[in-house]
RNA sequence: GGCCCCAUCGUCUAGUGGUUAGGACACCGGCCUCUCACGUCGGUAACGCGGGUUCGACUCCCGCUGGGGUCACCA
């Protein structure tokens, strides 16, 4: 039988981090078995759907490169589309008693809830119309109808519904423990529990990949599929992402979605890279490329306990695939965060390469490359104070007017080797040291202490933009005495 | 509170009865050096507790403790 999983959001949202590593990993554990990954969209709950959430959620799972075999656009897989197959289901466990009819309303209901909560028992279902009398063929609930009533399942009362979750192991539940819930509600909508039954039936799935926190769901739809007279398939219950506090991964916790870390300057592999290795591992390794990924994941290197979202560690996949990257890339990729920074795009891409090579090993992410390339973008740079009056001092202005004459005799060859000539020179004609002369330098080429080299930093900026600042800093070393 | 899940460095983890308990992030120090980084070398740091089983437990069993999840006409 081939391997069929299901990635199934509900469109209420952005996506989250710690969702999307859930439909990670049923993506990869498909793959791993040439099976196909099939992307549900969990609309029944009208109220909260909306496209941007859907679209977000597209965008995010293609950028993140988790294509999807069967979903959208395919109407099939809205759950808003697929009402006639969960109601057909349901009047036919209503026919065969499985079902009943409820007629306490959400007020009683809330009421007894928190009057047992009081009396410290449990709050569940007191299974009062359970067995009341109801024609088989009743109609579904529909307000304007008048069928102002729920549907609820009639769970078994004894007997135990295990579980033999492929990460987890076995988890037993007493039947007796699972009240009736309700199965379509009184506005003719059927819940979650049910329509994810039906639709996982319908879509034959093999696998249901999915956090833990559902864990508690499982036996409740277990019995919900046997009720249809099917068998229920295989579950994997992944251990589930915490903040730092040790709680569930929520927008409490900052940038939790994809688009936030897209948007932060992240790359797609890093992020990849990141969530698969939180609660997954191959030996030691700590680096893995998308075919790798798919080539080694199993559900026998999954952990059984929750892992943190460390982001430090994910910051240094980012790094590590900056460093990787190959410069071309980097300057297409660049673009748009230099636009966004207010910076307009420079039209010469062997320039931006160059720039760039002298940025890469210092910036952990994009955002962060603009943020340092200021001094490379903008001919308004912001001498730093505090730099000027420590190394803009009038003895430095003789040693930068040396060098701006050197440099300037310097032709067509603005290289780094003839740059470092140049200073040479300088330094021997002073007799000072390289330190002397680079950081005064670097103040008036970046206006800041620290760059990249800076034989690096004047060859990208060239001579025309080095004169120029070089000279702006002498006047002002001048004026500081 | 009921039910369910979980438990190796601060964090992610390797480990499947006998190891100096390994790796990675972070942190600390050395080297490199024009600043900051990169790189490189080294270091600090963990089996929650108590019982068993066994010649021998981080590894197996039980209990405790601790943490988390879940108990909707949300998904």
């Amino acid at each position: 039988m081939t391997v069929r999983t299901r990635y199934a959001p509900s469109p209420t949202g952005s996506l989250h981090i710690g969702n999307v590593r859930s439909g990670l990993f049923a993506y990869l554990f498909a793959r791993h078995n040439q099976g196909a990954f099939i992307l549900r969209i969990d609309d029944t709950d009208r109220e909260r759907s909306t496209k941007e959430s859907l679209d977000e959620i597209l965008e995010s799972l293609r950028w993140i490169g988790m294509e999807w075999d069967e979903g959208p656009p395919d109407p099939r897989y809205f759950q808003s589309n697929r009402f006639a197959l969960y109601r057909e289901a349901a009047r036919k466990l209503l026919r065969e008693g499985k079902a009943y009819p409820c007629y306490c309303t959400a007020e009683e209901l809330e009421a007894k809830r928190k009057q047992a909560e009081r009396e410290r028992r449990k709050p569940g279902y007191d299974g009062k119309c359970r067995d009341l009398a109801f024609p088989p063929d009743i109609e579904l609930p529909d307000r304007d109808a008048g069928r102002n009533y729920t549907i609820r399942f009639r769970s078994p009362r004894e007997g135990q519904t295990v579980v033999d979750d492929l990460i987890k192991g076995r988890a037993v539940f007493e039947n007796s423990e699972l009240d009736d819930l309700i199965i379509f509600r009184s506005d003719g909508v059927p819940t979650y529990n049910f329509a994810t039954v039906i639709d996982d039936a319908d879509f034959r799935v093999t696998h249901v990949v999915r956090g833990d926190d559902h864990l508690p769901n499982t036996p409740r739809q277990m019995q919900i599929f046997r009720a249809l007279g099917l068998e229920p398939p295989a579950y994997a219950h992944l251990p589930m992402v915490m903040g730092p506090d040790g709680t569930k991964l929520s927008k409490r916790h900052g940038a939790t979605s994809v688009f936030a870390y897209r948007d932060a300057g992240y790359f797609p592999e890093a992020l990849i890279n990141y969530l698969a290795r939180l609660g997954w591992s191959h030996g030691d390794q700590e680096i893995f490329t998308r075919q790798e990924l798919i080539e080694y994941f199993d559900f026998s290197g999954c952990g059984k306990s929750a892992g943190i979202f460390n982001a430090e560690k994910l910051l240094w996949l980012n790094f590590h695939y900056m460093k990787q990257r190959s410069l071309s890339q980097l300057a297409r990729e660049v673009k748009p965060f230099i636009a966004r920074a207010g910076y307009s795009i420079p039209g010469d891409d062997a320039w931006l390469e160059k720039m760039i090579a002298t940025l890469r090993e210092r910036a952990k992410t994009l955002v962060e490359l603009v943020d340092f390339a200021k001094f490379y973008l903008s001919d308004e740079i912001a001498i730093d104070p505090k730099a000027a009056a420590r190394f803009l001092k009038p003895q430095v202005a003789e040693q930068l007017a040396a060098l701006a004459a050197e440099l300037e005799s310097l032709g067509g060859d603005f290289s780094e080797t003839a740059i470092a000539e140049a200073f040479g020179r300088v330094l021997e004609r002073f007799a000072i040291k390289l330190g002397q002369l680079a950081q005064p330098v670097r103040v008036a080429l970046t206006g800041g202490t620290v760059s990249p080299g800076i034989y690096e930093v004047i060859a990208v900026l060239g001579k025309e933009r080095t004169l120029r600042r070089l000279r702006a800093a002498i006047k002002l070393a001048q004026a500081a005495g």
